[in-house]
DNA sequence: CAGCATCCCGTGGGATACTG
DNA sequence: CAGTATCCCACGGGATGCTG
């Protein structure tokens, strides 16, 4: 039996700086949830209106801010269209796909614990 | 804890509620580092003072809030030991354990947006 | 319309001290 | 040791108004 050293020092450094490191790129309560409207809606105009007024109870300056660190993590993709009054159409890009199976993970534990709380009690 | 259903036009409300209810969990930048912690350390002693130790940067205070919430959520286990002075240990959970996909995605999404800004530029 | 500037308030969380 | 209680401040984010 093999023992571990006693003085153990932070266990698992590498793994607790890679989860902090997505913490800092996807974290806050928004931003996996405008990536996971994008990315469900790959063809479609997504205007900054049209994503303030779908993603109930977000703020446009609070918009504002989480797209502009999503385009700067190249996670979407910012495009100015020619209209009458400017219009900005917002896409999700090849890189911010790859969040995808984490947004997947989440929505599948967060239904599975909501099944699990309904049958307690 | 979980949140009331929204009257929510926006598509795919079903994901985006539980998306928003493991956030209500999970949430906040302490919590899956916690999990992840008492997952690695399944077997072994981990005291209030331990984790405040190898967990860096959190404090007793907010450490105190988290744990009383995982406890809640049943994710962890609380047990007061009949030491001297008193002492808590900590541990994962069978339902904890269920964390750890999610967990493991973030790491390697992590590791690996961590590679792809290396080889920028 | 998109999004910035201002003002303003609530609160999350640090520092410190105290108790069982 | 494992928390709890207080004080206190920074800042996240709401509301509103303005501009290109």
């Amino acid at each position: 039996m093999i023992k571990k050293p006693l003085t153990d020092p932070a266990p698992c450094t590498g793994n607790l700086l890679a989860m902090t490191d997505t913490f800092d790129i996807l974290g806050g309560k928004w931003k996996l949830l405008i990536l996971h409207y994008l990315i469900l809606r790959e063809d479609i105009n997504n205007t900054f209106k049209k994503i303030e007024r779908d993603i109930v109870g977000i703020s446009a300056k609070v918009l504002s801010k989480e797209l502009k660190e999503l385009e700067f993590n190249q996670l979407i993709k910012r495009e100015e269209q020619k209209t009458k009054p400017i219009t900005v159409a917002y896409s999700i890009t090849e890189y911010g796909k790859s969040t995808k199976e984490i947004i997947d993970i989440l929505v599948q534990w967060g239904q599975t614990h909501r099944i699990k709380i309904l049958n307690e009690d």
